[in-house]
RNA sequence: GGGCGAAUAGCUCAGUCGGUUCAGAGCGCCUGCCUUACACGCAGGAGGCCGGGGGUUCGAAUCCCUCUUCGCCCA
């Protein structure tokens, strides 16, 4: 072996390593997309993150699955283009800002509308691109000279061409509807914000007088009975034969008072309850419709806020419905009291347990209430119809395929999109209203008069639904409206790499304003959907659940690489990642040894070449060993397996094909199969030193590292650039030690491969032996020994003795309080010290 | 209520067109090892009714039916 010298240490340090060559790359522009490139272009939109987050596991599986894949084309000569960017994510960030106000004991609506909006600025700029930096830890290879961000001026310029187009094209309409209206939030979701959630409820069954009927009650069975103040019909199917005499005769409402009609409706499910429903055309969707075809009064009887109270406005009166008792209370202690109420007037028949869906709001997890109000929609059937063609006709595909009845079932099922919300930070909706003559219209520019009339204008107070901005997200990031060269030259892109739960939020509509407004050509050729970060118990990761694990955690006791090979080698296409957060060693430790695995790799080749190497092409192969055509011959094969397992979206697959190659072919059977001719260092033909030979192990070194680098890429890279250039020299910040193959090396470098961190582990202080184990088994076992004093475990009597060299069996000093065979500062362990010195 | 998916070693998972390469990987476990890069390592080993039950087939972890359990999406 060479005595050659450089610095190397013999445990990849991620620390040492990860920052520095980030800063490289980011220095020599190597993520930046060139738009005059004459590489076919390969182009990522990355899901852009709220602009408050900090980055989480999914995040991470999800950008890590991203990195691979542009790294992946970017390696294959593509110009890749990775475009980061963050969403202002309007409810969630004015969640987050008026939680901050609060603190200072004040509302939104203390700080006023413009006040506010600056106070959310001012946090955005303060800790907006946190997750960004977060991004840069974990290593992806986004172009930053890019970042976006769904409210910068340019692209809010995109938001509100959209609109105006949308309006001008008669898309966008003023519907007055039954909504999804969170009281906490105080604003209108769309159908998709407002999700599912079972709960344990009751269903309450109420009985109403009726006036000259069949019967003197009817029963109706609901599970809110507060919103009864709203009802303004009793309905029932006229082929429910049971209550056929009812319809047309009138109830009298329990606590309200009022006179309500019984009316026929095939919409009514006789097998639901009693066959009798209360319509409540405010405050439920089915009812308006039944109310909206009965020609109804629509009364709301519950407030903004989620109190009991009327809301009259448009020049209605109260109709004094809600008792004075009830108003400004809360709708779920209105319910228990509307409850006590009906019970003293004997009108409650029964209350059975009722497990039913609920719906909660996406952002504070509120129960959402039905409510009927004035808001903007989008006519989405004229967009998704081409979408749908488009699907079918193959020019996009969603994998796995398993997406595909989901997708097509919500495309053709598709409903208006409501799109205005109540709040403050947002794009605020560019529709204005003249004070004079009423005219109303959408413009590109803040109009100060109406061009009609020259008539006082008012803008609309609400803003755009946050996803109103982000289905733009593939073309507004590229400068569009305006015809750039990077909007040419990267529009359509190719993939997009997100969780399904976001399927119908985000990817289907950017698909149907990518059609709708770049010349029929959809965004994205594949949409990869990935799955959901888990822990053992298959729970997905929360911060409510407390099972999360912290990326940058992983990063700092592991490296990123061991983060990311961990994420890519355990998501199978589509399927979720299941993590323990209890344990990260059994979690994480597989990608930092594989890791370390390429670094020492690259140590074993280093030690051995010249400062110049041949090129491979100089080679001649036929007068190569057998085992070198053998190995060459195992690359080729891993090079096309994995390409094709990355072309497949199998990122595991490719990623376990390298690791295969890495570990099993080139590692464990080809480098110790040449040991025996470095040994013999005949200088003949099949001598290590042979210049062919060297060209040989460059270029596979190379290569198999290269291959592995889309999921370690720091590992690899520090040593496969090394010798690319010819160098030798480790970065600064590392410790200088000579890889050389004396025992005090060795030893040396064994000492560091305790697996228990600070904690005193007993074995490697005596004996080494399978200090590679579980640091908890290891700490037990020394727990076990009830033993602490430095080389008590290598006592004579210890069975591991025998195998313990006499370097180590030397006890230590009993002075000692530890004795850290990985720490530099050996001077406590001075006999073992001793021991390496003279050996 | 409708749809989709999963069940393979102690754990987490691969297994793509039904047959060589099918009983696999990593971790864990057991035995041995201070082996000229790596103890974050090396060499070897144990461990399986491929969820249950039916079918199709010359042949099934793989295809079909059914049951059980779990998960997700939609209403």
């Amino acid at each position: 072996m060479p005595q050659t010298a450089f610095d190397l240490p013999p445990q990849y340090g991620p620390h040492d390593v990860e920052r520095p060559l980030y800063q490289r790359w980011l220095d020599r522009g190597v993520f930046t997309a060139r738009a005059d490139a004459s590489h076919e272009p390969y182009v990522i939109v990355m899901p852009p993150p709220n602009i408050t987050a900090i980055l989480h596991t999914g995040q991470g599986l999800n950008n890590v699955i991203q990195d691979v894949l542009i790294r992946f084309e970017r390696m294959r000569g593509r110009e890749a283009l990775w475009l980061p960017g963050t969403d202002h994510a309007g409810i969630a960030t004015q969640n987050v800002v008026e939680r901050l106000v609060a603190t200072e004991g004040k509302t939104r609506f203390d700080l006023g509308r413009e006040a506010f909006v600056e106070r959310v600025w001012q946090f955005v700029r303060e800790t907006g691109s946190a997750i960004l930096e977060q991004l840069k830890v974990i290593g992806c290879s986004c172009d930053w000279s890019r970042t976006r961000f769904t409210f910068d001026a340019a692209y809010s310029r995109a938001v509100r061409e959209v609109f105006v187009r949308l309006w001008e094209e008669k898309l966008i309409y003023r519907g007055h509807r039954v909504i999804h209206w969170c009281p906490h939030c105080r604003t209108a979701l769309s159908d998709e914000e407002a999700e599912f959630a079972d709960e344990a409820g009751k269903l309450y069954y109420i009985r109403y007088p009726v006036e000259g009927g069949p019967a003197p009650f009817l029963t109706v069975a609901t599970t809110r009975p507060e919103t009864m103040l709203g009802d303004t019909a009793v309905a029932v199917n006229p082929k429910d034969k049971r209550h056929k005499g009812f319809i047309g005769k009138t109830a009298r409402l329990p606590i309200a008072g009022v006179p309500i009609p019984i009316v026929g409706d095939d919409a009514v499910d006789p097998a639901f309850g009693t066959g009798f429903v209360k319509v409540t055309p405010a405050h439920d969707a089915n009812d308006f419709e039944i109310g909206t075809r009965h020609k109804l009064e629509m009364p709301l009887i519950m407030r903004e806020d989620g109190t009991m109270g009327e809301q009259p406005g448009n020049g209605k009166r109260e109709t004094g419905r809600v008792p004075p008792g009830l108003v400004g209370v809360d709708r779920f202690q209105a319910r228990e009291q509307i409850v006590q109420m009906l019970q003293a007037q004997g009108l409650l028949e029964r209350v059975e347990p009722h497990t039913h869906a609920v719906r909660h709001c996406y952002r504070c997890d509120t129960i959402v209430e039905p409510r009927l109000s004035d808001q903007w929609f989008v006519k989405m059937k004229p967009l998704a119809e081409p979408v749908l063609a488009q699907y079918r006709q193959q020019r996009f595909q969603i994998v796995p395929e398993r997406w595909h009845a989901t997708f097509e079932h919500w495309m053709e099922n598709i409903r208006d999109w409501n799109i205005s919300r109540q709040l403050w930070w947002g794009h605020r909706i560019p529709v204005f209203t003249c004070t004079k003559c009423r005219h109303q219209w959408a413009d590109r520019k803040d109009p100060t008069t109406c061009p009609k009339c020259g008539g006082p204008v008012e803008q609309d107070p609400d803003v755009l639904d946050t996803w109103f901005s982000s289905w733009l997200w593939p073309f507004a990031t590229l400068g569009w409206p305006e015809q750039t060269p990077d909007l040419a030259r990267f529009y359509p892109g190719h993939t997009l790499v997100t969780a399904p739960e976001i399927l119908f939020f985000w990817v289907a509509r950017m698909l149907m304003s990518g059609y709708h407004f770049m010349e029929r050509q959809v965004p994205f050729t594949t949409v990869y959907l990935h799955g959901t970060v888990r822990d053992t118990q298959h729970r997905k990761m929360s911060k409510s659940l407390g099972n999360g694990i912290d990326p940058l955690d992983v990063v700092r006791l592991y490296g990123a690489d061991a983060l990311r090979w961990t994420l890519i080698a355990g998501s199978s296409l589509g399927a979720d990642v299941i993590l323990d957060p209890n344990d990260l060693e059994t979690t994480f430790a597989p990608g930092r040894n594989f890791a370390n695995k390429l670094w020492n790799i690259g140590r074993f080749i280093l030690a051995q070449l010249p400062e110049r190497v041949q090129s491979i092409d100089a080679l001649d192969a036929a007068r190569l060993p057998l085992a070198d055509r053998w190995i060459l011959s195992r690359l080729q094969a891993t090079i096309r397996d994995a390409t094709a397992s990355f072309e497949q979206f199998r990122l595991d697959e490719g990623a376990k094909r390298c690791f295969e190659f890495a570990w099993k072919e080139l590692a464990d059977w080809y480098v110790e199969a040449v040991k025996p001719r470095l040994v013999a260092d005949t200088g003949g033909e099949a001598s290590l030193r042979d210049t062919n030979t060297q060209s040989l192990r460059t270029r596979w070194c190379r290569s198999s590292l290269r291959s592995s680098g889309r999921s370690c890429p720091a590992g690899r890279r520090t040593s496969c650039s090394w010798w690319r250039r010819g160098r030798r020299r480790a970065p600064r910040s590392w410790t200088p030690r000579r890889i050389t193959s004396s025992r005090w090396c060795r030893k040396r470098s064994r000492r560091s491969g305790c697996c228990v961190p600070s904690t005193a582990c007993p074995r490697r202080r005596g004996s080494r032996h399978r200090c590679n184990r579980r640091a908890s088994r290891c700490v037990a076992r020394w727990r076990e020994s009830g033993r602490r004093s430095c080389g008590s475990l290598s006592s004579p009597s210890s069975p591991s003795t025998a195998r313990t060299p006499a370097w180590a069996r030397t006890p230590c000093s009993p002075t000692a309080a530890t004795c850290s065979w990985r720490s530099r500062a050996r001077s406590t362990c001075s006999k073992s010290a001793a021991a390496s010195r003279a050996i």
